[in-house]
DNA sequence: AAATCGTACAACCGCTATAGT
DNA sequence: CACTATAGCGGTTGTACGATT
C-alpha cells in the first residue's frame, strides 16, 4: 500500500514561517542538536511536520548559510558543474559552503536558464542550439524578436540578422545550409573557441549588455574543442 | 491609483536511498 | 532477507513583491 506520509497532516501548519516559528525551531535545534526531524516539531512545540522543519533549517534558518546574490564567479562554477554533473543539485551546491541546493536550483531555474536560452545554448545539454529558433522567441512569427522577461528588447532587424547569421554562420552559406552547423572562423582571438566577444558586439544592445555584465566568459565556458567533442559543431 | 503581469524564491510533494530492526 | 522509518533529493507550485500598463 506503498509508505505512509512523512507526518499526519490533519492539524499541521502549512505555507510560510513565521519570526515565531522560526525562534522556536532555532533555539531547539541549538539547544538540542538534531536527532530525529519527525520528533523535532512535537519537542520543539511547533505544529508542523518534521519535513518542514528540516527544510526550513537547511535552507533558511542554518547559521552557516550565506546569504545574499550569487556572485558572476559562483555562477561560472555553477555552469561548469551543472555541465558535468547535470541536475544533481545537492552535488553542485557541495561546491560551494553556504549555499543550499534549493537556492542554486532556484537561482538556475530562474536566471542562468534564461541567459542560456538567450545565447542559445541549451540548458540541459550546453550546446548550442542551431537548428531551432529558441521557443521563448518564438511567439508565433518566424522573424520574432528575442525578448527578456517578455520585455521587448532593442534589437533591430539587423542586429537580430547577425545573431542568426555571421556570428553562427558563414556569411557566403547557401540557403539549403539553413540547417546546418555553423562554422566558428579561425581567425584572431578565436581561434580555437567560441568568439563570445564578437557575439557580445553583434548584441550590443542594452539588454544583452546586462546580460554580458552579469556572466561569464563564454570563451571559457565552452571551448570550442568541448563544442566539437558534444557534436554541436560536428 | 488600481489592475495586471512577471520574477524570484520559499515551501511542498513525491520519489529514492539508506539505516535500523 | 524483508520490511519500515527516516533523510535526502529534485521537480514543481504558491505567493510576495516590484514593474508595467
Amino acid at each position: 500500500m506503498g509508505r505512509r506520509p512523512c507526518c499526519d497532516n490533519s492539524g499541521l501548519k502549512r505555507g510560510p514561517w513565521t519570526a515565531e516559528e522560526d525562534q522556536k525551531l532555532i533555539s531547539f535545534i541549538l539547544n538540542n542538536g538534531i536527532h530525529r526531524w519527525r520528533l523535532v516539531p512535537k519537542l520543539a512545540g511547533l505544529m508542523r511536520c518534521g519535513k518542514s522543519c528540516r527544510l526550513r533549517w537547511t535552507n533558511y534558518l542554518r547559521p552557516d548559510l550565506k546569504r545574499g546574490a550569487i556572485s558572476e564567479e559562483e555562477e561560472n562554477q555553477i555552469i561548469q558543474l551543472h555541465s558535468s554533473l547535470g541536475n544533481r543539485w545537492s552535488k553542485i551546491a557541495s561546491h560551494f559552503p553556504g549555499r543550499t541546493d534549493n537556492e542554486i536550483k532556484n537561482h538556475w531555474n530562474t536566471r542562468i536558464k534564461k541567459k542560456l536560452e538567450l545565447l542559445r545554448v541549451d540548458p540541459a545539454t550546453h550546446q548550442l542550439i542551431i537548428n531551432q529558433q529558441p521557443e521563448r522567441y518564438d511567439h508565433g512569427h518566424a522573424d520574432a524578436r528575442p525578448q527578456a522577461e517578455g520585455k521587448s528588447t532593442d534589437v533591430s532587424e539587423d542586429e537580430f540578422g547577425l545573431m542568426h547569421s555571421s556570428i553562427w554562420m558563414p556569411s557566403d552559406r547557401s540557403s539549403n545550409e539553413e540547417e546546418t552547423i555553423p562554422q566558428v572562423k579561425s581567425s584572431g582571438s578565436c581561434s580555437s573557441s567560441f568568439c563570445a566577444s564578437s557575439m557580445a558586439s553583434a548584441l550590443d544592445t542594452e539588454e544583452t549588455k546586462l546580460c554580458y555584465d552579469s556572466f561569464p566568459p563564454w570563451e571559457a565556458m565552452y571551448p570550442f574543442e568541448d563544442l566539437v567533442l558534444h557534436g554541436s559543431l560536428l
